[in-house]
RNA sequence: CAGCCGGACCGGACGGUCGCUCUCGCCGCAUUCCGCGGCGCGGGAGGAAAGUCCGAACUCCGUAGAGCAGUGUGCCGGAUAACGUCCGGGAGACUGGCUUCAAGGUCAGUCGACGGAAAGUGCCACAGAAAACAUACCGCCUUCGUUCUUCGGAACUGGGGUAAGGGUGAAAAGGUGCGGUAAGAGCGCACCGCCGCGGCAGCAAUGCAGCGGGCAGGGCAAACCCCACACGGAGCAAGACCAAAUAGGGAGGGAUCUCGGGUUCGCCCGAGGACGUGCCGGCUCGGCGCGUCAAACCUCCGGGUAGGUCGCUAGAGCCGCGCAGCAAUGCGCGACCCAGAGGAAUGACCGUCCUGGCGGAGCAAUCCGUCAGACAGAAUUCGAUUGGCUGGCGAGUGU
RNA sequence: UGGGCCGUCGACUAAUGGUAGGUCAAGUGCCUUUGGAGCACUUUGUCUAGGUUCGAAUCCUAGCGGCCCAG
């Protein structure tokens, strides 16, 4: 499964609209923000890091983990849907197997509340 | 141990699968353009990219003048694009050895923000008599005065001399020795220190020896300050180009703020006021401007935001050799191309091995399990500075 | 990218270059039938390393940590 840049979430304005307008789904490590878009396809995921998370090193391997989970795990065929995450200090050094069967738990509740 | 030199050492090593990003090539889709997608070859974090602080390149803005601020640097010479960096040298300080009565000299090592205290101001607690145009507390002396006297001399709220001795302090108006004196004193002499003069050596800082002078007056400028020198401001979110949606800006008409003048009665010219505002990029003086002094409405015209493209990586580059130089470094020749993202590219998993810690088994070699393998990641570029680990040397000095 | 500020007992704060002080907290004792309140006493500190100075929390340099502002 491939995870290329047309998938992502790079917008200064697609993020706001998700946080404004979209539903949150809370789990252990980290937060999913999710909005369903009217138009075009496909999912989309982006990644807010913040600086209270660390130094740039341990912000940067949160986003290579989390990117390497969600191309493993994300339902690709679903719906037009745009998806925030925002990880907690816990992703930089919690196992590996955690964080994909909490995201695939995370995409199975965003296809039922969204998918109807 | 400090120190010096080196390191092709630091997400451990090798292999595999999947994925990310960039250049190039090919293919497909859309083809009105920007483009979207797939496949393949290749490139893809570090000595310090990070932090720090200083300097430059580059870019834009500014640049009539005078004065005052402000900031930084501060022995000398050199290197460099430049520097507060680097290299070399010299005063000076500290520690130890030798020498000397001592001061001092000399050798070795380490440090070395080091212009001016004879421009001015300020500060120097406690202690001490006195802490800065010096001073007489205890002492010491007395050729002075008075009193007493056993006529030897003794005493004093007395006068005078004295900076040798005591004591205080971080610091008390050169040091040591000899002479000298009533006691003392650079009062005299020798050596050392200091000041001045010219000489020699050196590019210079400075050093060396000589001559002359008995000798100037504390410390602090990493206190204010003075002197010399340097400094226009901002920073790749600089800046250039293209350019939605929405909102809005400017010009002219509409339409004379006041006074004066003119008038073809449309308005025009000159002077002035009030308010607001811009520039001389910190301030002042002084100066140069600009706008408004009715709104709706009508006509015409920029510019800019989101976003995109460029800037954006071949360079004060890196490696090797030679030459010049004590060195920093420079010059010459050869070879090489080595990241360019932009909500921001290096990750995940598997296998084998290495090193270390912990636990267990074993007499032991060893085996099993588990955890870990620095600091940290390009954000315009470059120079400088600030780590850890490790290998070698370790003469001399200290313990 | 540029600029500014701050680190003092466990907490909050003072201190012209000259003994680091106060409040609360903590501990011990007194008082009280007990607890609280009160009283007395005690403990603990200048972020780190160098330097200037006779003397540094203060001045200078370097590092560590934290906060804030502008675009």
């Amino acid at each position: 499964m491939r995870f290329p840049r047309g998938a992502r979430l790079l917008r200064h304005a697609d993020f706001e609209r998700v946080y404004k307008q979209g539903r949150r789904h809370f789990s252990a490590h980290m937060t999913v923000f999710y909005l369903r878009r009217s138009e075009g396809a496909g999912l989309r995921v982006g990644f807010t890091v913040s600086k209270m998370l660390g130094g740039a090193v341990q912000r940067n391997r949160m986003k290579r983990r989390l990117r390497e989970a969600v191309r493993l795990e994300a339902a690709w065929n679903s719906a037009a849907v745009d998806v925030v995450i925002n990880p907690k200090k816990s992703v930089a050094t919690a196992d590996f197997a955690a964080l994909r069967t909490e995201i695939s738990r995370a995409f199975e509740v965003i296809q039922k509340s969204v998918g109807r």
